[in-house]
DNA sequence: TTCTTGTTGCGACTGAGTTGCAACAAGTAT
DNA sequence: ATACTTGTTGCAACTCAGTCGCAACAAGAA
């Protein structure tokens, strides 16, 4: 399932900068691997990607940005229920949260804004006077292809 | 958070006996520690724990238990957002889904159960024609005592 | 251009989980 | 009781994801 392009490509070196995050050759080519993704990518895809831009890039860099981009909220963390593998799963992060369905037979990846989702939230907040600051609702199960 | 003892201690010998699966010193050591658990265990304190009872258990052991309770549907695993390191927590399986909420200051683990997750649950269902094995909602933020 | 300070590549390391294998033992048939 | 079959175990070696200390480096400000 393709992200939606809502986003300026480019856009985020301008929120890094106007929050005083230094710009660097390697940053650059590890964001515009996530910004022009069309599918969750993990760490190590995300590695290779970048040094067909910047041969130099190292495993670590990767790491430490993707570090530096979840605590500026621009991505989120996924598992995607572990289907291959222990790593994670990352893409960029839109106004609104979205579900992730995995298919345990075919591994397919879908994704599902729903309202009451928001809902939900609002009143996990209300009811139990919590600050979401990330909100992960990951489901594994059959999709409509493969179930019987 | 306690966990609400709903299920009779040794009830998981007899399913599993059921279902033609071997008993064995290890597993029952392995099995009544989470039976008995009273908070989300990750599989070294397990091991740890089950060690107590039967001190021959090895690691290895404690991995595979946990992926056959896995497939047979007794017990979740969680992240609970990557509080402390990569690996995962184990808790008995009940009845209902619950959201674990984490919080990313003092690291509290508090559980909600929530109609509208139901609800949630089915909307999917029905709207993605996609059967759910396992549904894992997690949020991390502030809890009361620590939200500014 | 210089300076400060944050960032990088490197390599070594940690910690979680996996695997191949020979020895073993649960449950069943005899 | 006994033998048998087959799933399970402990062990040790391994893989894989992610981390860390450090010296060299470079972004952005002065």
């Amino acid at each position: 399932m393709p992200l939606p392009q809502t986003e300026i490509p480019g856009r985020w070196q301008m929120q890094l900068a106007e929050r005083g995050i230094r710009m660097t050759g390697p940053r650059r080519a590890i964001l515009s691997v996530i910004e022009t993704a069309n599918q969750h990518l993990d760490a190590s895809q995300i590695l290779r990607k970048a040094r067909t831009v910047d041969a130099s890039v190292d495993r670590s860099t990767v790491y430490r940005t993707l570090d530096l981009l979840k605590r500026q909220g621009l991505i989120d963390e996924l598992d995607l229920m572990h289907l291959n593998g222990e790593g994670h799963y990352y893409e960029r992060k839109l106004g609104r949260d979205h579900i992730h369905m995995a298919c345990l037979r075919c591994g397919k990846i879908a994704e599902f804004v729903s309202k009451t989702f928001e809902s939900l939230k609002k009143q996990l907040e209300r009811d139990c006077r919590f600050h979401i600051l990330v909100a992960r609702l990951e489901v594994g199960g059959y999709c409509s292809a493969c179930r019987r």
